[in-house]
DNA sequence: CATGGGATTGACT
DNA sequence: GTCAATCCCATGC
């Protein structure tokens, strides 16, 4: 279950699509859904799912899960750890389900990696808190981190200043 | 062709 | 709190 998200757009320097269509950037260009994962400082594959129409270069990072099936298949591949660091960061989770660079451009609901609907989770309806990206230095205020409220599997804590997010249907 | 930065993590002080 | 690992890819000469 994805607990942490953040949004990227050609709009903003943080966007990896800010400086137009190249080798790299070519798939946040492409379909919604489909899949764009990159390598990160020489060792993370990270994942992103690409939206908006064909032409707009945009893209949300999945950052964190909750682990709810196949966890001892990802303590194989992550180690002895335990479950709310299984998932609990960008490249942690790749590691855990074993995404690689081979499935950059897949596609995600129709490939080896399937996004599923929205789970509800425990305790009944959830609520999504809204801050700013981690880990960026061009654009760091925009507000365009969400994760579950409350959940201990996400990557990093929660400020005070986080506010709870309007929901879309 | 050489250089440098990066949407991170884990080990260590 | 600090810091290194490590490689893709954009950029510039």
């Amino acid at each position: 279950m994805i607990v942490e998200t953040e949004a990227y757009h050609e709009s903003e320097p943080a966007c990896h699509a800010y400086i137009g269509r190249t080798t790299r950037t070519a798939p946040l260009f492409g379909r919604a859904g489909t899949a764009y994962v990159y390598f990160s400082y020489g060792m993370h594959a990270l994942l992103n799912v690409v939206c908006e129409r064909e032409g707009v270069g945009a893209a949300v990072l999945i950052r964190a899960l909750e682990p709810l099936d196949g966890v001892g298949l990802m303590r194989e591949r992550r180690g002895l750890v335990r479950d709310e660091d299984l998932c609990s960061g960008p490249g942690k989770l790749t590691q855990a389900l074993g995404i690689g660079l081979d499935l950059n451009r897949t596609d995600l609901f129709d490939g080896p990696i399937r996004l599923g609907p929205a789970i509800e989770p425990r305790g009944g309806r959830g609520r999504i808190l809204v801050g700013t990206r981690i880990g960026i230095t061009k654009a760091p205020d925009l507000p365009w981190r969400f994760c579950a409220a409350g959940s201990r599997h996400v990557s990093k804590p929660w400020p005070p200043g986080a506010r709870e997010a309007l929901r879309a249907a």
